[in-house]
DNA sequence: CAGTGGTCTAGACCACGTA
DNA sequence: ACGTGGTCTAGACCACTGT
């Protein structure tokens, strides 16, 4: 098997080590997991003619997504089973983009946008004072004409955010709208995961009995500086959707 | 008010990156919420006359555990609200002494330790052979006289590894065990969290009535190098326990 | 012993944001 | 123009592992 070695552009504008990480990605993908090759920084720096520098960041990269693991005065080796589908975190508000993805046709619609003063226990999350009003609404996701999820949103946001049901309907998340057009990039996050009877308003948002199993998520979202910017609590039916997420620790 | 400025020991055998990285954290806990400081990288060289690169190392760290968040040609800043508490990812295993460090009493019961053939799904997640035998357990997990989790553990381990049910009793997790025993560390996980209704067996192993809400979280343990190492499938009770995580992206 | 990754030094050039 | 973090070079010494 001829094997074209692939090699880095120092013109490109693509930093060196993203260009070696991109490579070890693609041949560990296309089947090193049959260890053929050694991953020595020392392999890589006169493979590449680099310093260690960018060997280095590449190999740290790829310890930190999951993709090889080192060990002192033994070596780099690539993790197995990098075919078969590895699941990602879900993204915040990327749950559309993933169920189409998946093939569904899934269905956003959006209630009640209205910018007020939210209950205490929101507001205590967010940290604001007692008169602060925040920009909220509901969203209830349908797949195959069933309820998948209701979410109800609290946004701090400048008055000047006043979507409508509409945009926030056909925009996959409310909080790309909010980064697109005033720069506020809700990134970090906290999430709180249980299971719960259904009751209340929460049954009627997914047309279930009261008692009938349900998951809740509640999130809270904050800035790059770690200042709350906005709340959620999603309602989820059972069996029907499950959090996936990995670790390497 | 004196700052008695603290200084680096270049002896001690700990890293220098690591030392300044626990300096800034003190410094960022103890009030410079209140952004007194400039943590420019010029200006940590100039402070602690150290090279770059470690103190890029400690920044870097700094920032993957969400302690700060540096901006191109802006600098580097601490977020906000470090002095409340802000939730760590549930260690894997660390059920038992987190519910400790909670000043609850909670009590761990294991039953059927034995080593058999894994049902048909467990097999396949594990990636084993149809003769495979593996070592598998229940433990239930009681707090104030209410059982709070119930999980199925089976465990790819040597035959040599024969743990009473005391032993994994007394352990706080059998993961723990099998690492110091055998050095198998499974650090890797995957996992599945979902709602569903109780019934059959999962009602009876909490005490539940059919049709109850349960939380559900099955994980895959891998090995450092990506092998199957483990499966466990928990069942907790609804509304006593939420699974929290944080994510910086 | 040689090879590995972990840490550190002392420089360099660049893109970008602020002033 | 200047300061910032992002990237890179070319060295160095160390602890640890396997032979």
């Amino acid at each position: 098997m001829l094997m074209t070695s692939a090699t880095l552009d120092r013109t490109s504008g693509v930093p060196l080590y993203r260009q070696i990480k991109q490579i070890l990605i693609d041949e560990m993908r296309a089947g090193a997991g049959a260890d053929g090759l050694a991953m020595t920084e020392e392999a890589l720096i006169t493979r590449f003619h680099v310093s260690r520098a960018p060997v280095r960041q590449a190999l740290k990269e790829l310890v930190d997504e999951g993709y090889v693991y080192r060990e002192r005065a033994k070596g780099t080796f690539p993790v197995q089973g990098l075919n078969v589908q590895r699941p990602a975190t879900l993204q915040l508000g990327g749950l559309m983009g993933y169920l189409r993805e998946q093939g569904l046709s899934p269905e956003a619609k959006v209630y009640g946008v209205s910018r007020f003063v939210p209950p205490a226990e929101v507001r205590k999350g967010l940290g604001l004072a007692a008169s602060d009003k925040v920009l909220t609404f509901t969203r209830v996701i349908t797949v195959k004409e069933e309820k998948l999820v209701s979410s109800q949103v609290y946004l701090c946001s400048p008055p000047e955010f006043e979507p409508t049901s509409r945009e926030l309907e056909e925009a996959g998340s409310a909080f790309e709208l909010l980064q697109q057009r005033h720069g506020i990039d809700l990134t970090r996050s906290e999430h709180h995961v249980w299971a719960s009877a259904a009751k209340g308003d929460d049954a009627a948002a997914l047309d279930l009995a009261e008692g009938e199993p349900i998951l809740v998520v509640e999130t809270l979202l904050l800035t790059r500086d770690g200042r709350p910017g906005g709340w959620r609590r999603a309602i989820h039916r059972a069996d029907d959707f499950k959090y996936v997420f990995a670790s390497n620790r």
